[in-house]
DNA sequence: AATTATTACATGAATATTCATGTTTCAATG
DNA sequence: CATTGAAACATGAATATTCATGTAATAATT
């Protein structure tokens, strides 16, 4: 068998049948990161990481959300999000209390400050997003859309049982 | 405003018009975690890590790929790839050598040893990707899966400019 | 209501990732 | 062909994530 230096970077195909060209995960990950790689640039430029933007906007325009909700939310685990919350706190990016309703909860507040502060980004967000679904056009982008929440919500269900909160990607 | 404590993780709708509820990168995320974190009690249970799964199943019936190529078929940066591959080829999984063009390269492939031990895994990870994808049908199935690839495909010409190689999620 | 199990979050130690940079090789230019 | 610039990979130091566990509060059971 000839040995083939095809030095294919994620570029076209090459291999027929290669075991990843019709693995959705693949794919799924490969436009993930790459739709938040272009968009990364825009959240250094506004001064954040890319795990602050997530937690940010996770928050922006909620009423709070618990450690353990964010933490899903953000698809971090939940101390990796517990020490975040700590940082943006220090920061004055959001606020932390206890929920009434149980007190092992601690319920975190996007700021008045912290909103101003992720509001352009979020525009942008908006902005970069049709972008990238304009050459769907309205009803592909909307069933694309779709298509993944159902994947979510499918998933939902299976969950409960894991560990401690989100599992790697 | 009723400060509303709405407990929910991923689930459901609550806000109006939340921000996240529209923005396609949140749902790619969520789709993309949920399924990898679904499988990765396979890959655990088969030993391995899932930075190395990726890494290996980017390999396998490959006939090869630089450090570089592999690092953005495996999302992972290029340090961060280098030192993957120097434990996989401690395991004997990997093997390492130079590119017959470019000197500078690095070409990586997978071993017999590392084919065998992940072979099982991969038909597995076929079959629950059959299985996520049931409830779609072949043909909405195949839809998602290209609307997925012309995404990639579309960033691959914005790419070129990045730093060093992908860029967290 | 006491006991046991479970849930939510925090935290320290271990591990992994990332950034910045160095070295080597290749490509381009005069 | 010497020189300058860029690319591919490796590596150490800084940073971030993760695992394992601890504490406190709630829920369930007897």
């Amino acid at each position: 068998m000839a040995k083939r230096i095809t030095n294919r970077g994620v570029t076209k195909e090459a291999d027929p049948s290669r075991f990843l060209d019709e693995y959705l995960p693949y794919w799924l990950s490969q436009a993930s990161y790459w739709i938040s790689s272009e968009f990364q640039r825009e959240v250094s430029r506004a001064g954040f990481t890319f795990a602050e933007w997530r937690a940010l906007a996770c928050l922006y325009g909620s009423g709070g959300e618990t450690i353990g909700a964010l933490s899903r939310l953000a698809l971090m685990k939940q101390p990796t999000l517990s020490k975040l919350v700590q940082r943006l706190e220090t920061n004055g990016l959001v606020g932390r209390s206890a929920t009434e309703g149980d007190r092992r909860q601690t319920l975190v507040v996007i700021t008045p400050k912290g909103t101003a502060r992720v509001a352009n980004l979020v525009e942008r967000a908006r902005a970069h997003q049709d972008e990238v679904l304009r050459p769907f056009g309205v009803a592909n982008a909307r069933k694309l859309l779709m298509a993944l929440q159902d994947l979510v919500h499918q998933h939902e269900r299976g969950r409960l049982l894991g560990s401690q909160a989100p599992g790697d990607l």
